[in-house]
DNA sequence: GGGCGAAGCTGATCCAGATCAAGTCCGGTC
DNA sequence: GACCGGACTTGATCTGGATCAGCTTCGCCC
């Protein structure tokens, strides 16, 4: 049988049994897709549903009165997409897809009904957004308190352990559709700046990103000068209610 | 009957029965007492358990190895202090008090007994956690995209705002136990720098920040300066299952 | 009442990163 | 093959906020 990139992930963190996994099946047959560059969900909006992302790559951020914007996170597949949203009932930013991407849709009441039928999957659930918290405020102290070098090199860091953690992506580097623009908002710095950052990675041989593909030259100096620390990323394995 | 702020917060969300209220009643009897200064769960710890705030105020932050701090939150009475520590099994960050407090413990597995017992308390609890991620959220945009004088604004609004739905301070402003040293590690900014800017706000006719008191000058003008919506505080309201 | 430590305040200087202004180097498209 | 727009690159200059150094004020303790 195999297992979608959510069931693996919610998986890691409880065991979960064969009822629960027809339960998961049965919430998200609504498959969609949304192209790159067009908005899904828009800040204020209300009664959307969330969906889980299951190929591509999507930004969620906040636009500012003065022009500005400010990406949250990336989500990439196995993550949910709007999820946050639909519990406080409005959206509070905005979601846009980086490349085509691929989605199934979920329902709230469907949610709601399967958190009745296994409390087992709402803890789950409340687990994975948990995790997503963390990686929100791992993103806050990177930009509260790390110059822009550490900064970005820790980001791509980042990047790197959860795409190896669903499958995509590894030790050594993974295919990044990012461009220097989508960094600079997600770090809160100028994308001119990113470039410069860019260059000192790879004169430092720690990194290198050009033409859509990261490459770790040297993973554990990387690690060293950005103060990395995978532990909020939790995989220490399934926890046995 | 008199209801706990957790109970009270939760109660915005989803209309409570009784028997859920005495669900939650039974998860907390355990009361503690911290003194202001000395955390209560450090960075890297296992295995502690959650509590509910129930008088006083808490910051929860993070150490870089180089020495500086980020304070990712404040809480204040009817938050939740190491909910996510708990869930992802190891805390990602250490909880001090500001001032005294008191709190009630919550085990965990109490809280995962109580959502199979009421999973609609399960879904409350996922939805406290969402308001909970949306401030961090909110935070990361003021650090990332906003200028020291409008960020220091933004923050002491957001936090009359959260005093406010508890039943502490109002619009015109409240106590608040905070140095400009913690404001600073809060905002990624220096403690020099927070003196000055609150020295503009004040100049601006827009808000005080003076021996422990805020007072919001012209609140109307200081939301206009800021771009505050307070939106993603959520309070619409319970929604009915 | 004197000493001491935390918090607050202020001025002078410095620097990381923004902004401005030109580029180059694509891949598409007519 | 000329044109165009998007992503990237580079240099010059400017500036918001950090850092350093010192000051005051106040509460507390002996």
């Amino acid at each position: 049988m195999t297992r979608s990139p959510l069931e693996r992930k919610l998986g890691a963190f409880v065991a979960l049994s064969d009822n629960e996994h027809a339960i998961l099946d049965r919430l998200y047959q609504r498959r969609r897709t949304f192209v790159a560059g067009v908005d899904l969900v828009h800040q204020g909006q209300s009664d959307q549903s969330a969906y889980i992302l299951a190929r591509g790559w999507a930004a969620s951020y906040k636009l500012l009165e003065d022009g500005g914007r400010q990406i949250v996170d990336f989500q990439v597949p196995g993550d949910f997409l709007g999820l946050r949203s639909t519990l406080l009932r409005i959206s509070d930013h905005s979601i846009e897809p980086v490349t085509d991407i691929e989605v199934s849709e979920v329902l709230v009441p469907d949610l709601l009904e399967a958190f009745s039928q296994s409390p087992r999957l709402a803890t789950a659930v409340l687990w994975a957004a948990s995790r997503d918290e963390a990686m929100v405020v791992e993103h806050l102290v990177n930009i509260g308190r790390r110059d822009a070098v550490k900064r970005l090199g820790h980001f791509f860091l980042e990047l790197g352990t959860r795409l190896d953690l669903v499958g995509i992506g590894s030790r050594t580097g993974f295919a990044c559709p990012l461009t220097q623009y989508s960094l600079a908002d997600a770090l809160g710095l100028s994308a001119v700046h990113i470039n410069r950052c860019l260059r000192q990675l790879r004169d430092l041989g720690l990194m290198t990103f050009q033409n859509g593909q990261v490459v770790f030259d040297d993973h554990a100096g990387l690690v060293r000068l950005t103060d990395f620390d995978a532990a909020y990323l939790d995989q220490s394995g399934p926890l046995l209610l």
